[in-house]
RNA sequence: UCCCCAGUAGCUCAGUUGGCAGAGCAGAUGGCUGUUAACCAUCGGGUCCGCGGUUCGAGUCCGUGCUGGGGAGCCA
C-alpha cells in the first residue's frame, strides 16, 4: 500500500512518478472520446490536478458519471502532461469512487457571491477562493509565532472567562450555569453568589490585563486568542468573536511600542508575500488589483508618525469638509483615519498621545497632564488595525485615573499590586488577526475572513 | 442602534406605462472532441421573501414584517 500524497507536493515535483496515489474531491469533469479529464483538489495548494482516466478502467462508466464534489482516491503514474494547461498529470491505473455528490451539492463550477457562499460557511473553504483564504489564515498564524519567537516574547494563555466587570469598554458576553427563567434573587436582583464562580463572570474582551502581569515577570511577552465583544456593531468590520494578537513588553516605553507595531506588521506581510504567493495572486486577480503592490508597500515603507495634535492640525487644514468635524478633545471619525492614512500620506499612519478624555484608565499620563501615551495604526481600507499604549506605571497616578472614573479600585486589587511591588515602565498593543487577514488578502468583509463568523443575530454552523 | 439599497428558477440576473414568468450558467438526455470554467443540440425546472391593502387585474403601486448588503457609531 502507497502513502496518500498531497497534490502540492506533487505539482512541484522534477521527475516523474511511477507509483503515487491521491485522494480529494472532483472540482470539474471533461470526457473525451477515450478517456475522461478529471480535476482534482485536496486543499493542499489552489491548484488541481489533472487525473487521465482511461475508458479500459473497469468501472470507467461510473467515472463518467462524477459529478463536482464528489469524493475519489486515484492511483497511478505521474507523468508531464501532453495537454497545454499544467506541468504535471496522473495517468490512473485505478480510480476508486469514495462517495457521489448529488445535483443537489451547493458549489458550482461558476462564481458564486461571497454572501451566498455565507450562507453555506460549511462547504466555502471547498472553493478557490476560501481555500486560499483560510491556507493564508493558518500561515498567518504561524507567522505570528514566529515572529515572537524570534524576538525571545513568550506565549502566554490568558483565561477565556474572567471576573473583572469592567476592565474594557466593550459591551461583555455573561458566562453563567445560573437558570435564565428563575435565576435565585436577593433583594429582587440576580444572587450571583450563587453561580458557578461565586461571583458575575464574563467572556474576556482583552487579555492584557494579565499579559502585563506576565510581562512584569517574563519581560516580553504576547497572547494570541479568541477575543469576544457583545455589541451590536453591522459593519464589514466588526464581528462578535474574533482573534486578537496582544504582545505586551517590560522596560518598553510608547516609541518602543510603536517600533514593534510597524515592525510586525512589515514582517507578517513580507512573510505571506513570500510563503502564501499563488494564494494571494488569486486575491491580486480577482478581488484587489492592486494588492500586490500595496502589500509591498505596506512591507517596505516607512509608517508616518504624528500626534494627536499634529494629525487634528492636518485635518483641519485639509479644506476638505467632513461630516463630523474635528477639534482637540473629539476622537478621529472613520472618515478621518481614511483621510490621513488613504489621502494624505497615502500609507500607514501611527497616531500617538491622545488626549486622555478619549482613553481608558491604564495608558500613561504624559506630562502635559492633558494627554496619554496611546497609539493607533491605521492602514489604508481597513482603518485601526492596532490599538496600544504605555501602561501606567505610577501607582498614585494610576490611582487617581481610576478614581475620577470612578472605577472600583478593590476589583483591580491584583492589577494594583503590580505597581506596588517592582513596577516598572511597560507598553504593549492589540492586533486585531482579522483585520490584518483584510490587509494582506484584499477581502473587503470581515466575515469572510473567519471561518464561521458570529455577528448580530447570527450563529448558525 | 441609525441612514440607504436589495430580495424573481439550484446560482447570477433581466422583467417596459400595472396586462400570458424570461435569459445565461447549473442539472438531465443525446452528440463531438488530449480536454482546459470544454463544446453543440434537446428537455425539465417558479410560494416572483412573508402578511395585509389599492385595482377588473400586482413581480411591478402602498403599508408592515423578515432576511441580506452598503454606510455611520462602538472598536481589533
Amino acid at each position: 500500500m502507497i502513502h496518500r500524497r498531497k497534490i502540492f507536493n506533487l505539482l512541484q515535483s522534477d521527475q516523474p512518478i511511477d507509483h503515487v496515489l491521491i485522494k480529494g474531491w472532483v472540482r470539474t469533469r471533461r470526457d473525451s472520446k477515450n478517456f475522461s479529464f478529471l480535476e482534482i483538489n485536496d486543499g493542499s495548494c489552489l491548484k488541481n490536478i489533472q487525473i487521465v482516466a482511461d475508458n479500459a478502467l473497469t468501472n470507467y462508466d461510473d467515472i463518467t458519471r462524477l459529478s463536482t464534489g464528489s469524493a475519489v482516491a486515484v492511483s497511478g503514474k505521474l507523468i508531464e502532461s501532453k495537454g497545454s494547461g499544467q506541468k504535471w498529470e496522473i495517468v490512473a491505473k485505478r480510480l476508486e469512487i469514495i462517495s457521489i455528490a448529488p445535483e443537489t451539492f451547493p458549489l458550482q463550477k461558476k462564481r458564486h457571491t461571497d454572501e451566498y457562499l455565507r450562507t453555506i460557511a460549511h462547504l466555502r473553504p471547498r472553493t478557490n477562493k476560501y481555500g486560499a483564504a483560510f491556507r493564508i489564515r493558518s500561515e498567518l498564524s504561524f507567522a505570528i509565532h514566529k515572529f515572537f519567537r524570534d524576538r525571545g516574547f513568550k506565549y502566554i494563555h490568558s483565561p477565556i472567562i474572567t471576573g473583572s466587570d469592567c476592565e474594557g469598554a466593550g459591551e461583555l458576553f455573561r458566562v453563567t450555569t445560573l437558570p435564565m427563567d428563575h435565576p435565585p434573587l436577593l433583594d429582587g436582583k440576580t444572587d450571583y453568589t450563587k453561580d458557578f464562580f461565586g461571583k458575575e463572570a464574563n467572556l474576556t474582551v482583552s487579555g492584557q490585563l494579565s499579559a502585563e502581569m506576565f510581562a512584569l515577570a517574563l519581560g516580553d511577552v504576547y497572547t494570541f486568542g479568541p477575543t469576544f465583544r457583545a455589541e451590536n456593531s453591522n459593519t464589514s468590520r466588526h464581528v462578535a468573536e474574533f482573534w486578537m494578537v496582544e504582545p505586551e513588553m517590560a522596560f518598553c516605553d510608547l516609541k518602543g511600542n510603536m517600533d514593534l507595531g510597524e515592525e510586525i506588521i512589515k514582517f507578517l506581510t513580507g512573510f505571506i508575500l513570500d510563503a502564501c504567493i499563488e494564494d494571494i495572486e488569486l486575491f491580486a486577480k480577482y478581488v484587489d488589483k492592486q494588492l500586490i503592490t500595496t502589500l509591498n508597500h505596506v512591507a517596505e515603507a516607512e509608517f508616518k508618525r504624528i500626534s494627536y495634535t499634529t494629525a487634528v492640525e492636518i485635518l483641519k487644514q485639509s479644506g476638505k469638509t467632513f461630516e463630523f468635524e474635528i477639534d482637540f478633545g473629539k476622537d478621529l471619525q472613520t472618515e478621518h483615519e481614511r483621510y490621513l492614512t488613504e489621502a494624505h500620506f497615502k500609507k500607514p499612519v501611527i497616531v500617538f498621545d491622545y488626549p486622555k478624555t478619549l482613553k481608558p484608565f491604564y495608558m500613561r499620563l504624559n506630562n502635559d497632564q492633558k494627554t496619554v501615551a496611546a497609539m493607533d495604526v491605521l492602514v489604508p481600507r481597513i482603518g485601526e488595525i492596532i490599538g496600544g499604549s504605555q501602561r501606567e506605571e505610577r501607582l498614585d497616578v494610576l490611582e487617581n485615573r481610576m478614581d475620577e472614573m470612578k472605577m472600583p479600585k478593590q476589583n483591580y486589587w491584583w492589577y494594583l499590586d503590580s505597581r506596588r511591588f517592582g513596577s516598572v515602565e511597560h507598553s504593549g498593543f492589540g492586533l486585531g488577526f482579522e483585520r490584518l487577514l483584510m490587509l494582506v488578502t484584499g477581502i473587503t468583509n470581515i466575515r469572510d475572513v473567519i471561518p464561521f463568523p458570529r455577528t448580530p443575530n447570527s450563529i448558525e454552523f
